[in-house]
DNA sequence: GCCCAGGGAATCG
DNA sequence: CGATTCCATGGG
């Protein structure tokens, strides 16, 4: 599904998305690829990327961006939710296999967002061996003591400013062990150690290494830093869910047609194994 | 109290 | 090599 300027519409302050195909901003929002979006008692989203505050939300005629322009769409919101991308042909495409036929059907909808690569790397350092509220809970107090207040709420802190910081420092952020791998991610982002807008397009096997020269950060933080941040959608985390998964669904091998896509599909999967309990 | 959580490093054998 | 164990913190 692609968007076209027809499907667009200026309503008063807000711009109205028509055919979104099976876009699923809920799923999309609270698949644990990201951790800033919050939901209200009305069902909208409200969330800071950078330093933009938006509130958006679904109904039957497709998306609406409260206080949001045409530009602010084509210039920064079309690329965050990835709606460049044919998610449509992709689903066609991987759904010859007959599992990820059923999966799929489940899970289409989900799109991988084009998060900054500062924030994924710190947010996925933050994840491991925790739970998701904990991580929000994290990730929220990490902004409202580093970040900047804008209307809306908090920026996500610059690595610059968490490379000025000690573990005693973020000792209110209550992150536990991870604070010194935070630390050391911000210095080695700040000095040049980790060229992370380099990693979108360098040979992956570079940037896999590059992002493990962090402290605390192995292969599945560095994937999900990578997925996530730098639009890498070849790459394939594994965690204790996506462990599981694989053995019960495809006996621990992804399906060669889903290789090329094994981003997406490792978040259609994780989706699938989280909500079903992986009742296969 | 015990267990586990979108892991990784250190320390074993 | 593979397999434990520890790491902070908090919710079930």
């Amino acid at each position: 599904m692609l968007l076209y300027d027809n499907s667009i519409e200026q309503v008063g302050n807000d711009l109205r998305i028509r055919n979104i195909g099976r876009f699923d901003l809920a799923a999309t929002l609270d698949c644990g690829q990201a951790f800033r979006w919050e939901m209200d008692e009305n069902g909208k989203w409200h969330g800071i990327v950078g330093n933009r505050y938006l509130c958006v939300w679904q109904d039957n005629e497709g998306l609406v961006l409260e206080n949001t322009t045409y530009e602010d769409y084509l210039n920064f919101w079309k690329g965050y939710f990835d709606f460049d991308r044919d998610y449509e042909a992709i689903d066609k495409i991987i759904s010859v296999d007959p599992t990820l036929s059923k999966i799929v059907d489940y899970s289409a909808g989900i799109h991988i967002l084009r998060q900054d690569p500062w924030e994924a790397l710190c947010s996925f350092i933050i994840s491991q061996n925790n739970n998701i509220p904990r991580i929000k809970g994290i990730i929220n107090r990490l902004c409202e003591n580093f970040g900047d207040k804008i209307h809306g709420g908090y920026t996500f802190p610059t690595a610059y400013t968490i490379s000025q910081v000690s573990v005693d420092d973020l000792a209110v952020i209550r992150c536990g062990f991870r604070a010194k791998y935070i630390i050391d991610a911000a210095k080695k982002v700040q000095d040049g150690t980790l060229n992370l807008e380099g990693m979108r397009s360098m040979p992956l096997e570079n940037a896999l290494e590059m992002m493990q020269l962090v402290r605390g950060v192995g292969p599945k933080v560095a994937n999900c830093a990578l997925l996530f941040g730098c639009s890498r959608i070849e790459c394939f985390p594994v965690d204790v869910w996506m462990g599981r998964a694989m053995k019960a669904l495809f006996d621990g091998e992804l399906p060669d047609v889903a290789k090329q896509y094994a981003g997406i599909v490792q978040q259609y999967i994780f989706h699938y194994a989280r909500m079903t309990k992986l009742n296969v």
